[in-house]
RNA sequence: GGACAGGUGGCCGAGUGGUUAAUGGCAGCAGACUGUAAAUCUGCCCGCGAGAGCGUACGCUGGUUCGAAUCCAGCCCUGUCCA
């Protein structure tokens, strides 16, 4: 890549965070000299974010760190009308409560990330909704919808792929890009917002919104997105045996976190150090240059780092404490999920159900038929045998306690 | 409003009256080998049940039939073209 002259361009480059970029020298100029506002847009589907969105929130990170201004813009307004198969008004109002509450919920996590607060490079949250929802029709149509071409619309990527594949395509979800673009506007209107941020799927959302911007007011904005994070055998990153990886402690117990991370392919251990920790680059050759079960370490230290960034110290040293004792030590860790059983004990089948190992009691008796159980470290083969206190295992990997 | 095509298990996609809980692929889980990695091989992969079995499932509702994912009718949804 080019030489940057920001910190930011400079940070952001070397760690792997730039897919695309507009005029890259113009926003590099605008970030050596200025803090820059920046944006980027989150979805409030879910009361948590995935790791499949740490990639932005990382990046909003360094974008602080750097000494610039990080806006976290929360689609509230989007969200609100984003399934388009809602039937009764009863049912969109209850919609809206839980948006108001997924939001609350997420901001949470990015405290964690960023500093909030009123200063020039303080981070900042806002809702689409305190726009969005005040919009009329006709005037919005008048003022912002002149400046968008149906033929251009229909040239993106984004809309052309469902068009190819024969998927229906809403009005409603057409118009997120006209949205989409006015957010941006709106935020460089009352934030002076300079760049927006986002996964390699936004990059035609985001010049829409640059094209508005320059016609409708003549700023000047910029755009940058993210390479797909995919694990290194291609996979989508984030998905495991039970399902995806939650950043809120809520959804996901910070143990469970940690051995994502833990758990980690070899060949993605550089990458990710980079973008999903702060760890210094010289630190993260070093580890990276780790061969053979050596790389286990460089795994150690992402899973404390990553751990420790979104749920704090301490519950990185316990999940690596109790990790350090149930696996290297054969032992168990207090952090292990648990289950408390009555002094008749549990049969060891409903065991495994309790924990969530398994989904059904069909399919945890499967898993005795395959050997896959221990009970302390022994194989069991009766779904049906008594346990009391102890450690069952389900796999390598899934350990839990029984506790009187 | 009309013509045509289509709606199958987490996803993709076979199946066109019984032997179909439904071929195959992907994803997932477990075993072996390892390093809590990858690759490879093996097994599993709707629920309940120890088991024989039972229940539920192929857009929805009803019908034909001893028997339907498969045939018929109506409805809903999607796509393409026409108005």
């Amino acid at each position: 890549m080019t030489n940057f002259k920001s910190d930011l361009l400079i940070s952001l480059s070397e760690r792997g965070y730039i897919h695309q970029s507009t005029d890259a020298a113009g926003l590099d100029a605008l970030a050596a000299k200025q803090i820059v506002p920046a944006y980027i847009g989150f979805d409030a589907t879910a009361p948590s974010l995935h790791v499949g969105s740490l990639v932005q929130i990382m990046m909003l990170r360094r974008l602080q760190q750097a000494g610039h201004k990080p806006i976290v813009l929360m689609g509230g307004g989007t969200t609100k009308i984003g399934d388009p198969s809602f039937k009764d008004e009863a049912r969109k109002l209850v919609t809206g409560d839980i948006i108001d509450a997924n939001i609350a919920s997420i901001k949470t996590v990015f405290e964690r990330f960023l500093t909030f607060g009123d200063g020039p490079t303080d981070a900042v949250m806002v809702n689409n909704a305190d726009w969005l929802d005040a919009l009329e029709y006709i005037p919005f149509l008048r003022d912002i919808g002149q400046h968008f071409s149906v033929n251009r619309m229909l040239s993106f990527d984004s809309v052309k792929l469902r068009l190819d594949r024969e998927q229906s395509l809403s009005f409603l979800e057409f118009n997120y890009m006209i949205l989409q673009a006015y957010d941006f506007l709106e935020l460089s209107r009352r934030a002076a917002c300079r760049l927006q941020m986002g996964g390699s799927d936004q990059w035609g959302n985001i010049i829409n919104g640059i094209e508005l911007a320059r016609r409708v007011d003549g700023t000047e904005v910029y755009g940058l997105t993210t390479p797909l994070i995919t694990t290194a055998d291609g996979g989508k990153m984030g998905k495991t045996m039970s399902g995806a990886v939650w950043l809120n402690e809520a959804s996901l117990p910070a143990y469970d976190y940690w051995q994502f991370w833990r758990n980690t392919q070899d060949a993605d251990v550089g990458r990710f150090l980079r973008l999903f920790t702060d760890m210094p680059m010289d630190e993260i050759a070093r580890l990276e240059a780790l061969e053979g079960s050596e790389i286990n370490t460089a795994k150690i230290a992402l899973a404390n780092a990553a751990t420790a960034l979104c749920r704090g110290e301490t519950a990185a040293k316990d999940a690596a404490d109790t990790a350090r004792r149930t696996f290297e030590e054969g032992g168990a860790g207090g952090d292990l999920p648990t289950i408390t059983v009555s002094s008749d004990g549990i049969t060891a089948n409903n065991a495994l159900v309790e924990l969530g190992f398994v989904a059904s009691k069909g399919e945890g008796k499967r898993k005795f038929a395959e050997n896959a159980v221990k009970f302390d470290g022994v194989t069991i083969t009766d779904p049906d045998g008594i346990l009391l206190a102890g450690k069952i295992s389900l796999g390598k990997k899934k350990h839990g306690i029984l506790a009187n």
